[in-house]
DNA sequence: TACCTTTACAGACCGACGGTCGGTTTACTA
DNA sequence: TAGTAAACCGACCGTCGGTCTGTAAAGGTA
């Protein structure tokens, strides 16, 4: 930490800024065990230049949220609104488009990140994400199931209590995974691996069979991803 | 608050009677937002009192819940134990049970319960008493699930597998609940109220699905009590 | 250039919080 | 009745999120 010439930044650029240190401090430290002091050392500005941008600590996960509901709401409006393809067919690049995204992140951020998310003291934190997540994806689902069920796809009584049970899925069952990270490197590795494919494999007959679908016509295209996370080594910490 | 002459108790009785007030004020007020000085007030012992029985404020919420998993095990225990009843008929009344003990509370705590619970400040409350009860009901599910895969009466490919997904499911999606609580007395109420029974029947398929039942087997018997939810008039507070 | 206004920033300061510590009271035993 | 161990008290402490007063940079105007 330098001292340098100070530099008045645009209001954006510095809000921006902010949330990323925010961002990567509260989803591996936690939230309520990171301090100010955390973030104004990591971004290098001053208690008065951060209250100046924002009202509260707590403006920093709302703010963290909308940027990422923003990002997740487009993404899944274009997939939806490409009505050249069926509905099945755009719900699976829903699945995959999820896949990519995460892949994108590379297997050692993902770990991290969702290791982080879930210790003791970042489960608030996690559920907010989940709720802020399903939130913003639940109207596109909404809409895509409703639009398959008049195109005869999808078997469904309401799209929107279907949507709502998918999306409750989608984003919160992620304790195989955890489990069989936890596994990594032991001698449970393979079970835990075996019983990580059994938990998608009931998760998408679900999926499937609330739409209707024969069993297998959505399915995850997650396996090469799932090996290149459960070949990561354990790290030491 | 009448000054007391002081009096000494067993630890505990004192350590019970800490647990019940912070009990009653973390899922009121949530957790950050209730001071030691609020649970030094309720239950009128000071601060050296509470420490002397406590490491810190973080060990009631494991004292607290170490005594729910344990009145939830014992249940269990005894349901599961009673190899008279078929796997089905075990299964049929855990449900049953959890109706009734949430019945036993009235419908005025559970919505009170449910609605601090809900709130922003305390996801990482509930999170934690899902993962809790999870923890704590797995393993007796499996060992039905187990029994009743060897008796015949289920169809499944791995107990654990679904005695995971199916806890995952029982006890996370309150979020139709949540949306028809919040719907009472507006002009949305019936609309709401079937919403939830329409979950409720989406998530009971599912069940039955998973265990190789046809629909309807398992059934939920809260329609009376879920009526009663919504009957009681929205508190203004 | 000189001057003024606006705004991005600095950091001393504040009250409230969780937790500590030395001392006091109670209950029990001999 | 004296001794002791444990239950209990409350003044005190360090740290936290947040405030407030002041200052430096940036941009307009002459």
């Amino acid at each position: 930490m330098t001292k340098e010439k100070r530099k008045n930044m645009k209001p954006e650029d510095r809000r921006n800024q902010l949330l990323d240190c925010a961002y990567d401090l509260f989803f591996t430290k936690g939230f309520e065990d990171t301090t100010m002091a955390d973030i104004l050392a990591s971004s290098g500005v001053s208690k008065g230049g951060f209250y100046h941008h924002f009202e509260s600590k707590d403006e920093l996960v709302f703010g963290i949220f909308v940027r990422m509901t923003a990002q997740i709401a487009a993404a899944m409006q274009t997939i939806v609104d490409d009505t050249s393809k069926s509905a099945v067919a755009r719900l699976q690049a829903i699945y995959d488009l999820q896949a990519q995204a995460i892949s994108a992140m590379g297997p050692e951020a993902v770990i991290y990140t969702h290791g982080a998310l879930t210790q003791v003291a970042n489960l608030g934190l996690q559920a907010l994400l989940h709720r802020t997540i399903a939130q913003a994806s639940m109207p596109f689902l909404t809409q895509l199931i409703e639009a398959g069920k008049t195109s005869g796809e999808f078997s469904v009584e309401d799209a929107k209590t279907t949507a709502t049970f998918i999306t409750f899925i989608n984003n919160s069952y992620d304790g195989p995974l955890s489990a069989a990270l936890e596994a990594r490197g032991s001698d449970q590795e393979g079970a835990a691996k075996r019983a990580l494919f059994a938990a998608y494999e009931i998760q998408f007959d679900t999926i499937n069979l609330c739409l209707g679908l024969s069993k297998g016509t959505i399915k995850h295209n997650w396996s090469e991803f799932v090996d290149a996370l459960l070949a990561v080594p354990r790290t030491k910490r």
